[in-house]
DNA sequence: GTCTATAACGGGATAGAC
DNA sequence: GTCTATCCCGTTATAGAC
C-alpha cells in the first residue's frame, strides 16, 4: 500500500467509528464519506450493498480484533491472570478509557437490532466465550466460568452505556477492576 | 378525556415506545404517526420542535415514571428489602422482564448523546441517586452505597443490551437477582 | 386539534466519464 | 478506483382548510 491508496481495512476502521458514535441510522453516507475522505459512490465500490455491507465489515474486522488481541494471547504464555490484564489493557485501549462507546452496543440500541441479530448474537457469543475459557483455565468451574463471562459482558456494555451517559469514564475504570478482581477469583 | 380525545400523556407513552427501540434518529416521523395513530401535523401540535420536543416530554414521563415508582414507594412503609422488591417488580414490568430495551440506553448510543447530554446525566444520576438512598435506609455506609447504586445500574443497562443482543431474557433476569442480592448486603 | 397538501431538504443509491 | 452529476425517495417541517 503506498501513502495515497487506502487498504480496505483501512477504511473499514474509519467507518467504524462512525457507526459506534451515530448507530445504524445515525451514520450518514455524508459523515462516512468525510471521515474516510471517500466520495460516496468511492464508498459503494468497497461496499456495494451501502451502510449494510460496511456493517457486515465492522464484524469483520471485530472478529479479527478480537482473534488478535483476545484469543491469541489466550493460547499464549502467562498465568491467566496476566492473560488477562492484557485483554483488559486492550479493551482500555478499543473503549479509550470509557470514552468510546461499544458498536455492538450502538448497534442493538439502535435500529439495527432485528436487521444484524444474527452477526450480534455471534460476536457477543464470541466474547463471552473468551473470557470464560480464560476462567476456566484459571480453574474456576465451567458452570461457573459462563456466569462470569457474561457478567464481565454485561459489566462492559453497561459501564460504557453510563459513562457515555454521564459523560465520565469512572464507571467504565471501575467495572474494568471489578471484572479483574472478579472473573479469575477462587 | 373522552375515549376520543387523546391526553398528551397517551401520546408520550406512545412516542416513547419508539424512540426505545428505534433510537432518536432511527424514529421517523412516519412511524410515530402511526404508533399514536396522528397526523405528521397533529404531532407538531403537541410537539412544536418536533423530535427533539419528542425527546424532551419522555424525559419527563421518565421522571414522573421514577418517582411514582420508585421514589414514593421508598419513602412509604416495608422494609427496604421489601421496597427493594417492588421496584425490581417496576422495573421488571418497564422492561418487559428484559425484552424491551432502555431508552437512556438507545439515546446514549445513538446520535442523541450530545443532544440531550444534560437530560441523559440527570436521569441516570436521579436512578442512582435513589437506589443510593435505599441502600442507606439499609445500613450500608453512604460512600459504598453509591458504588452498589452505580453498579445496579451499570447491570441493568448492560443486561438489556446484552439480552438485547443473544435475544435471551437470561441476563436481564440475572441481573435483576445480583442486584436484590446485593444493593442492600451487610 | 386534526386533517390534506406541499414545500424544502437530505438521505441512499446509480450512471458514466476519467 | 475515484469523481461529478443526478435520481428518487423518505423525512422534517409548514400552511391553511375544517
Amino acid at each position: 500500500m503506498s501513502a495515497t491508496t487506502k487498504t480496505r481495512a483501512e477504511v473499514v476502521a474509519q467507518i467504524f467509528t462512525v457507526f459506534r458514535d451515530r448507530g445504524f441510522e445515525g451514520a450518514t453516507l455524508s459523515e462516512l464519506s468525510q471521515s474516510t475522505g471517500l466520495g460516496k459512490s468511492s464508498l459503494y465500490h468497497y461496499f456495494p450493498n451501502g451502510k449494510e455491507d460496511m456493517v457486515f465489515a465492522i464484524f469483520t474486522l471485530l472478529g479479527q480484533w478480537m482473534k488478535d488481541n483476545v484469543l491469541e494471547p489466550l493460547h499464549g504464555v502467562g498465568t491467566p491472570k496476566q492473560k488477562l490484564r492484557a485483554m483488559l489493557h486492550a479493551f482500555d485501549e478499543l473503549y479509550d478509557g470509557g470514552r468510546n462507546a461499544c458498536v455492538l452496543g450502538a448497534l442493538v440500541s439502535g435500529g439495527g437490532r432485528m436487521r444484524f441479530q444474527t452477526e450480534l448474537k455471534a460476536s457477543f457469543e464470541a466474547w463471552i466465550i473468551a473470557l470464560r475459557d480464560l476462567a476456566i483455565e484459571a480453574g474456576v468451574p465451567r458452570r461457573e466460568a459462563q456466569q462470569r463471562a457474561e457478567d464481565a459482558v454485561v459489566r462492559f456494555e453497561g459501564a460504557l452505556i453510563l459513562s457515555g451517559g454521564l459523560g465520565d469514564s469512572g464507571p467504565f475504570k471501575r467495572a474494568s477492576r471489578q471484572i479483574e478482581r472478579d472473573l479469575l477469583a477462587v
